[in-house]
DNA sequence: GCCACTATAATTAGGAT
DNA sequence: TATCCTAATTATAGTGG
């Protein structure tokens, strides 16, 4: 089980497997956007687009602005 | 030497502690992003902005669209 | 398809130089 | 201070249910 050999950076040809994977790293990546606006108190956002149809729903992420708020 | 403990999710006070947090985290967010990009077939674009001033410039990234055009 | 699990890779906080 | 190192944590690909 588990992760078998270190990332290669090519598109996954798979479909199931690349959707699995867009799934589990959007994830991940929305995870580390919050880590990065909390933790250094930024202002973070992110949009996410799928290109082969694995997801028909465009993604965007915003680090709430209550954290630190810029204006007023 | 290393990390000594888990993530807790709080803003870290410390200045000097917070920049070099925000730098490596960037640079994490940014090569999680074009992994995202790459192996699953997506555009994936970011924007970042230090609120405390660790960072004067305002950051971005966007997965080059050369990767799997959908235009023309 | 989803969820849980887990082996392994990847990230990174803090120390070393 | 700026890299570099690495222990320890975190992310995740594959598997099983």
């Amino acid at each position: 089980m588990g992760r078998r050999g270190r990332v290669v950076l090519r598109r996954i040809e798979d479909r199931v497997r690349r959707g699995i994977c867009f799934r589990k790293r959007l994830a991940g990546l929305e995870k580390k956007a919050e880590e990065l606006a909390v933790l250094c108190d930024a202002h973070v956002g992110f949009v996410v687009l799928s290109c082969s149809g694995d997801d028909a729903n465009p993604h965007h992420f915003a680090a709430p602005a209550t954290y630190a708020p810029i204006l007023s």
